[in-house]
DNA sequence: AAGATGATGTAGATAATCTAAGTATGGGCA
DNA sequence: TGCCCATACTTAGATTATCTACATCATCTT
């Protein structure tokens, strides 16, 4: 019924840098800290995750390096750079001006 | 800097469907009244507006005739089905899932 | 007569996400 | 030893929503 997908469109990259502000970490547990932090609404697919951290990269908002993961392997370590800090806060004030408007006219008596 | 679009990628049914609850209203009407209840934030481009329209009723959601406008023009005046209805709540209830998800891991004490 | 505004329409581009593969490593277990 | 599972990354191709940029036509104003 619908489309009751994982995501909403155009936020992954705002989650993603949100994600990464208190400290590097690597692309598969940015995925499962999203999942997490959203009470497991927000599914962040693989084929969507990979794509848009190397995105997000070639941008210069992340930096990437290779290290031990908690668990042993070898694993691609995220961490900000200081462009993707401001990116982080412009891309989080679009999202709380348009969710708002969205909210006025969802939210509206009638 | 950075993609401050017009609107959030798939709200825009959810949107429409809201703004004829109160009843009928044609295409260009739809679109002036989502962008001044929301402050003028979410701005409806015709080649969206439109094409969502047809896909709307091809869904059965709203139904539409052509009528005379406030203007003496005509236009297509749509109108919420049964089935808009219930479509109309089931987007709201996953947009408010949604939306409350993302800001979970927005406001993050971080 | 011209120009602005209302009203609808569509073709083509863009871009984000998903589907669905694939590779590889390390741990647990029979 | 062999097998499976979870972790971890990658990528090609499809899907789909929205945007850009037109085009058309009517009405009202100047």
């Amino acid at each position: 019924m619908g489309k009751p997908s994982g995501l909403v469109q155009g936020t992954l990259d705002l989650l993603i840098l949100k994600t990464l502000s208190p400290g590097a970490m690597h692309g598969w547990a940015i995925g499962r800290r999203i999942q997490q932090v959203s009470g497991e609404v927000l599914q962040v697919q693989q084929g969507s995750l990979y794509p848009a951290l190397h995105r997000l990269e070639q941008q210069g908002w992340i930096r990437a390096k290779w290290a031990e993961s908690e668990t042993g392997r070898q694993a691609r370590f995220y961490a900000l750079t200081a462009a993707g800090r401001r990116q982080l806060e412009s891309e989080a004030a679009n999202w709380s001006r348009l969710s708002a408007a969205i909210n006025l006219v969802v939210n509206e008596a009638g």
